[in-house]
DNA sequence: CGTCTATTTGAATGTACTCAAAAGCGGTGG
DNA sequence: CCACCGCTTTTGAGTACATTCAAATAGACG
């Protein structure tokens, strides 16, 4: 259940309570008193997520912003087709929703699956609401982690506009070296907006380049 | 200098003050006392922009987030062979900058231009910053609006890889109809990441089509 | 070991691009 | 006011990038 080696996670239950990462995470850009991390551990649901399994379907109510504690996950969503397109892939200490969902409460339009065993610290909608007049503080947290995620997805869209496919999966493996490793060329490829016979044809190329 | 007939513009002035439309907007999400108000206002430069001048050029530092009180702006990058790429057009009541090179003040990759005459409220990168320190209420304010321009993006994202050129199209004139009147047809097209030519040939489609 | 899915490969096809030329449109100056 | 200039838009022919479909191969998992 767990991306680390098992001794590891033994060693890191003893030096680490569970929460000590997603406090970190938060340190990073705002100071908590014990009490308030007190408060906000309080709010989150401490969730296993197993390889292949979903913890968010299409027309379900996204009600869930995830802290990704161990593990990956990614979102996707489905054209009229059937057709799969990845919207992200999440690792370890990111963290994961519909956005647009989540904050709207209306029905989901994604998926978002496990893609190796994880561990995720959820935090329902009405404690994300509720955290802003109770600890004003995380008014900060979530405006940068809203402003990295927007920069983020306008550099991809940057790249979708000026680049080509070949271009774009370069840089997508130098950006996202550990993602490349645990996720099939298939997830890539959605990513990316190309077929899976295409990255398949690129990569042979690129191999013929060296 | 102004989007308003000019009967209309001098009606305006007469019955609000220039920082009125931009004190609404904030007042959409959080309500500041008018101290606040007159601290905020204060740390605002007016700026005339003429059609088809830029308020911001690549490689200059991006330190300016604006406001756009009338007109419309639109943002655009260029690719290694001089093609351009339009990031985001921006209307009446819209915040506009380089966001990733605002927040970390590296050097610009992008072009700001105004589309029509136009007069934005300037905030320096420096008073943002201070602003946080001094309301902070305003980190609510911009988490909302980091929110609401990070799902837009994303939204985008899932359309450039689900929908072709056509439907792309149609829903950006569906979406925008305010824009689509306003900008050139190779405007559109660089937005939606087609040629020109192309973007003609879906229109005679559509023609042929009703 | 067998099944299921991912990946590779190739041929035929389609969507969108390039290049070039003509037509349309808007602004400017004589 | 009209003529001209530059830029946008249209049109068409030829091309390229990427897809579809089909089949073979390779890998992952129970």
């Amino acid at each position: 259940m767990s991306a680390h080696p098992y001794f590891l996670n033994l060693y890191l239950r003893h030096t680490m309570e569970i929460h000590d990462l997603i406090l970190q995470n938060i340190a990073k850009h705002i100071s908590l008193s014990p009490e308030e991390e007190d408060h906000f551990i309080s709010l989150l649901v401490y969730k296993e997520v197993p390889k292949k399994t979903t913890i968010l379907t299409e027309d379900q109510t996204c009600n869930q912003l995830s802290y990704i504690h161990s593990g990956a996950l990614r979102s996707y969503c489905l054209d009229k087709n059937g057709k799969e397109s990845t919207i992200m892939f999440a690792m370890v200490d990111w963290w994961l929703t519909d956005m647009y969902c989540f904050l709207n409460e209306s029905p989901s339009m994604t998926f978002i699956e496990a893609i190796e065993d994880s561990c995720v610290l959820s935090l329902h909608k009405k404690h994300f609401d509720q955290l802003f007049t109770t600890i004003p503080k995380f008014e900060r947290f979530f405006r940068i982690l809203m402003q990295n995620a927007y920069t983020r997805e306008q550099l991809r869209t940057i790249e979708t506009l000026t680049l080509d496919a070949e271009e774009r999966y370069a840089r997508f493996i130098n950006k996202y070296p550990q993602i490349a490793g645990k996720v099939t060329q298939k997830q890539i490829a959605s990513y990316l907006g190309i077929t899976p016979e295409f990255l398949s044809v690129i990569r042979k190329r690129d191999l013929h380049r060296k």
